[in-house]
RNA sequence: CGCGGGGUAGAGCAGCUUGGUAGCUCGUCAGGCUCAUAACCUGAAGGUCGUUGGUUCAAAUCCAGCCUCCGCAACCA
């Protein structure tokens, strides 16, 4: 039996479309869930919408629709954002299924028969775009703290015990140093939670748009309860209820963006100990895009639409320039030209035309075929070597989720490649000496070969172009956009042996027709390119 | 004493966790090659790694202070 891995995009809320920050955290998981099937894992990948609270009944309010409808409409967009961006999630996860309302309803009643939940009365300065109570004393200006409109409130509530949980935290962040990632989120929440936890209001009575509390329906369950759950809701809870024998479960990695692992690494873990359910296995906090310079803003007009990133230039360029630019973790610039200038300088020029060079002249030269060679010289098995060092030490990153580092060392090798060739020169020995010459280009397109199963979590269309162009057939990529967001597609994905690393190129090559995988992107006016959403 | 993130060649960035020849992409200059997507390869110029002090045989990297820039309203990863 493989190992098992759990991998997690949060929910999103659907109050507004998608953007590139949403395109970022989604490709993230997708290409370590790649990774991960790549090196013989059983990858469960999930990804979903976030569906209820005050805000989105306002918002459905103001277009005159009713909350279902505008969830619909709005879900369907994120959901139709899966197969442009080319992503493999098992499940898409709305918090308005039935499924999740059961898992939600159980799970609440699972920490009130533990006696974590008591009825209790909210008084206080509401700020309903935070949905946050805050003191009097706390107010800035008539504000909230975080500059929402306030109205005083008073609202029998029911109350999570989360003070309990002060000291089994710490301890259990003391005992699993790995839970949050990277270190600095770590610090920032432990000594949030050293400062001292209050009870955490976990209803509320305000508005409808969510899920009824049991046996006492005039309470909704508190958006964040609500949403955290989904991912016991996707790994089959309630029926499945034993999670802490669950192999999925067990290795759980939830993706966030830092903005939220508050509520993932502090809010979740007490929840979950609070019914008896091991928290997860780790918390990874990625940070923000700005655009061109600035925070992406609907009234500054700059926020990047990922969707027409990948008609312009594809769903693998988009991939690999959200990986490679931004160190993960850090927050860091989405900009057009930045963008263009490495897609030409890396995927054009150094992968895309190393690949090219290679297969035109095996098929203008070779007849189309080439074979192992006999033996390798000292330069070849030098060459396999470095190139294999880089695609260890790319590993090696990935795994530690530096995934500008995975990148960068594969651009090492594509360049060491593109030495060898030069190096070797197969357009001399073509007339001189033609076995020598074809041990080159096998030995050189062995390598392309290894590095391309490596960039395969990143740009699985282009990398199954180039499989294919060696004659090497894959099949994910075959499945139908339908199909693909199909649960069922979880079996399938998990069987595609030609993804195994240690597959090696066979001895026998034939050529089929040579495909440019990246076309160079004219630069000289990059003014034409509408990447901007329109509203 | 609010919080957080920066200040490294002309531009944009990596390196800092685990101190030890300062690296990448673009740009510039000079060569080479011709298999290839006006691509590829080689070489050169260009940095006292914000500043001051400390630890050390050794600091971009650790510590302290200072200067300076950015974010901390919403949407939201």
């Amino acid at each position: 039996m493989n190992k098992k891995i759990f991998i997690t995009t949060p929910i999103y809320y659907v109050n507004a479309k998608p953007h590139i920050g949403h395109a970022y955290t989604t490709v993230v998981c997708d290409v370590y869930a790649r990774f991960c099937r790549m090196m013989g894992y059983d990858v469960k990948f999930s990804t979903g919408t976030d569906e209820h609270g005050k805000k989105i009944e306002q918002s459905a309010l103001k277009l005159n629709k009713k909350p279902e409808e505008f969830v619909d409409e709005i879900s369907q967009l994120f959901r139709n954002l899966l197969p442009v961006l080319n992503i493999s999630n098992d499940d898409f996860i709305r918090t308005t299924e039935p499924r999740h309302i059961e898992t939600v309803q159980h799970f609440w009643n699972k920490l009130k028969d533990n006696g974590y939940i008591y009825l209790g009365e909210y008084k206080g300065w509401y700020d309903i775009r935070n949905e946050a109570y805050f003191d009097e004393n706390e107010l800035i200006d008539g504000k909230s703290p975080l500059g929402g409109e306030v109205t005083y409130m008073v609202e029998p509530c029911y109350f999570f015990k989360l003070s309990a949980f002060e000291d089994k935290l710490l301890k259990f962040y003391e005992e699993n140093p790995d839970f949050i990632f990277p270190i600095t989120r770590r610090n920032e929440i432990i000594s949030f939670v050293k400062q001292g936890l209050q009870d955490l209001s976990i209803s509320r009575t305000t508005f409808s748009w969510g899920i009824p509390v049991p046996n006492d329906p005039k309470h909704v369950v508190y958006v964040w309860l609500d949403a955290l759950t989904n991912y016991l809701t996707v790994n089959g809870y309630p029926h499945n209820e034993d999670q802490n024998n669950d192999k999925y479960w067990h290795s759980a990695l939830h993706f966030v963006g830092k903005e939220i692992v508050r509520f993932h690494a502090l809010y979740w873990p007490a929840f979950l100990m609070a019914v008896g359910i091991n928290p997860p296995k780790q918390i990874i906090s990625h940070g923000w895009w700005l655009s061109e310079g600035e925070k992406m803003s609907k009234s500054l007009g700059n926020v990047q639409d990922p969707v027409k990133y990948c008609n312009l230039f594809g769903s693998d360029a988009l991939r690999y320039y959200l990986l490679r630019e931004l160190p993960f973790g850090d927050d860091g610039n989405f900009s057009l030209s930045n963008f263009i200038n490495r897609y030409n300088s890396v995927l054009a020029n150094s992968y895309g035309n190393l690949c090219n060079r290679v297969i035109s002249f095996i098929s203008k030269y070779c007849n189309n075929t080439i074979s192992k060679p006999a033996q390798k010289k000292e330069d070849d098995i030098s060459f396999d070597n470095k190139v294999k060092e880089y695609i260890n030490e790319s590993f090696d990153n990935i795994k530690s989720y530096a995934f500008h580092k995975y990148l960068e060392k594969l651009e090492n090798a594509c360049t060491l490649a593109n030495q060898y060739l030069d190096n070797q020169k197969p357009w001399i020995l073509r007339n001189s000496d033609t076995k020598r010459m074809e041990d080159v280009l096998y030995i050189t397109l062995e390598q392309i070969y290894n590095i391309t199963k490596a960039l395969y979590p990143v740009i699985p269309i282009s990398a199954e172009k180039l499989f294919k162009s060696i004659g090497i057939e894959i099949n994910m990529e075959s499945l139908d956009i339908n199909e693909k967001l199909n649960v069922n597609t979880h079996e399938k994905l998990q069987n595609i042996d030609i993804l195994n690393i240690n597959k090696q190129l066979p001895d026998t090559i034939n050529i089929q027709i040579p495909e440019v995988l990246f076309p160079r992107i004219d630069n000289k006016d990059i003014s034409k390119f509408d990447v901007y959403a329109s509203n």
